[in-house]
DNA sequence: TACCAGGTAAAAA
DNA sequence: TTTTTACATGGT
């Protein structure tokens, strides 16, 4: 048991949302005695107290993964929201995007997450988890990429993919792309490296940046949920294409991706 | 019961 | 080059 600073302002309740509302993730395991994950193979308990969180057990590797986690290398003291979006940053205050602290993680997470409700692709997901993940206590660490590498198509289409998803799953656990080196190159880069891999179109490199790497400007412009918020703060009363949605990407620089993740929080929380 | 949901690649036009 | 279609599951 021991204390961990979160940069301030900090709210447990709205960061960890994601992990409650679109059900049960096993692997950032929600309990309202805190959160539950698997670091280095052994189980991290996370509970809110004031000015950050208690993590139990704690040492160097689990505070870097849980400060990620709970969205720390943000910027949210020097985040100057649109005028339109300013009132709910104000309600919100605190929220910090979550992010997905692993490469591998998060680019299964959007293949499964593809076209599907959030939901759906949760259910598909936890089966994943259980399948070729370790479990510790509560929670399960990600499956290694090794461990999906063997992998059958069949093993990955039982779970409830699509023989197209199982494919794109496998040619990345797979392919030789070294995944953490991304986070060196510029966003333009990434995306190229990223969507020369099957599979991986602008909506997931899109979200690769602002979830795992934490970009300010990404803008998934893609995203059918962001189009939604986006058209309900900004639009004329029917859904912007995707073209117009990234052309309002500017008027938002260079807090895009803050904006983008604010907008989503709060057309799911309305006020 | 249908229909749609935080896309992508391949086929068809 | 642009438009259309198949894909799989879970919630409403």
């Amino acid at each position: 048991m021991a204390f961990l600073a979160v940069p301030q302002p900090f709210d447990f309740e709205l960061t960890t949302e994601r992990f409650r509302v679109f059900g049960p993730d096993f692997v950032t395991l929600w309990s309202p005695g805190g959160l539950h994950r698997v670091v280095g193979g052994r189980e991290v308990r996370v509970k809110a107290v004031p000015g950050g969180v208690d993590v139990d057990p704690l040492d160097e590797e689990t505070g870097r993964v849980v400060l990620k986690l709970l969205g720390g290398e943000f910027d949210l003291a020097g985040f100057e929201p649109d005028p339109v979006l300013a009132p709910e940053v104000a309600r919100l205050r605190g929220f910090r995007p979550a992010l997905a602290p692993e490469p591998f993680e998060m680019l299964v997470g959007a293949i499964t997450a593809q076209q599907i409700s959030v939901k759906a692709a949760r259910a598909v997901l936890n089966r994943f988890i259980e399948r070729f993940g370790v479990r510790a206590e509560r929670a399960y660490a990600f499956p290694a990429r090794d461990a999906v590498a063997v992998a059958s198509p069949e093993d990955l289409t039982t779970i409830g993919f699509s023989r197209s998803k199982a494919r794109y799953v496998l040619e990345l656990a797979r392919s030789d792309q070294d995944l953490d080196a991304l986070s060196s190159l510029s966003d333009d880069d990434v995306k190229a490296e990223l969507t020369r891999l099957p599979g991986i179109g602008e909506w997931t490199a899109d979200w690769f940046l602002a979830r795992h790497l934490a970009r300010p400007r990404a803008w998934p412009v893609g995203d059918l949920a962001l189009r939604y918020a986006v058209s309900a703060f900004y639009g004329d009363g029917r859904v912007l294409t995707i073209d117009e949605t990234r052309e309002l990407g500017p008027r938002f620089e260079p807090f895009q991706n803050l904006t983008a993740h604010y907008l989503l929080l709060a057309s799911r929380n309305p006020g």
